[in-house]
DNA sequence: AAAATAATTGACAGAAATAGTCGGGTATGA
DNA sequence: TCATACCCGACTATTTCTGTCAATTATTTT
């Protein structure tokens, strides 16, 4: 069981995009160079989450990327959703979905359980929250040093 | 975000090991046959499963798996960890499990409260009760045919 | 208009994990 | 002693993940 790096780097970056809100875009260099991710890489979910309409893009010098709506409006299941292709591909599925078990089979149910759990739990975060947490963090470093 | 067939063959043949009881062992090859799953890699299945306590062995002719203990007793989440070596091998940690962001993480939180909502799920489901549920579809196809 | 900036895109490559195979060995009951 | 069935390690193929490179297009500033 794990969550790609991916997911992992799309939410840093995400949080980090809205950290440090003047209202201006940011660009990817200067997300890569903060939060120490792969400019390459970086520009490829970008992409991805351009197109799940997450964020938007502004090019020319001085742009970047924004978010395309209020961080409280954008939920960590739609980010983990857009950049991972399949969530939980799974189970005893055939290509055509049928279940390919020789007997019935009662364990396609707890991973679709599960699935539900999964998603529940992501659905429950908003970016607002967590790029709050983050502040928090970082004032309390501020305080402690 | 997926879960390996590691697992889901494990789960499926646990079920089938405990489903048609009479005491007597099953050999892999049985399971291997009705679970449509390749005998070599059930094999190193049973052997995790066998060094993790879950499943006890029984060799020469007539001789097969039992489970080491009632299935009351084997939790879903102790399968899981038997077969894969580690899960949520996670997030933005460095070797020395440091954390290698370049601002405080908040995500980090997110992840490790993922991590433990699949682990409570997975806790909360034993052998026997998923047993139960296939028993139950098996009865419904009898009935339905 | 030209230059500079920055996003856009697709192809590619190395590494790691996963999935599955093969062949021989060992214990045991009939 | 023979057939059965577990035991074990090495090996291979495939896929996915992670990351790089190069060329292009769009926009703003000068």
């Amino acid at each position: 069981m794990r969550m790609s790096t991916k997911a992992q780097y799309a939410v840093r970056a995400l949080v980090s995009l809205n950290l440090d809100n003047g209202g201006l875009p940011i660009s990817i260099k200067v997300i890569s160079e903060r939060e120490n991710i792969s400019l390459n890489y970086l520009e490829q979910l970008f992409v991805k989450l351009r197109r799940g309409g997450i964020v938007n893009s502004i090019r020319g010098p001085g742009g970047g990327y924004v978010l395309a709506r209020p961080a409280a409006d954008i939920r960590m299941d739609q980010i983990v959703d857009t950049v991972e292709e399949a969530m939980m591909p799974l189970s005893c599925m055939n290509t055509d979905g049928s279940c390919g078990c020789g007997t019935a089979c009662a364990t396609q149910l707890v991973w679709h359980g599960l699935g539900q759990q999964i998603k529940n739990f992501l659905t429950s975060i908003t970016l607002e929250e967590l790029t709050n947490d983050c502040r928090r963090q970082l004032k309390n470093q501020v305080v402690n040093s």
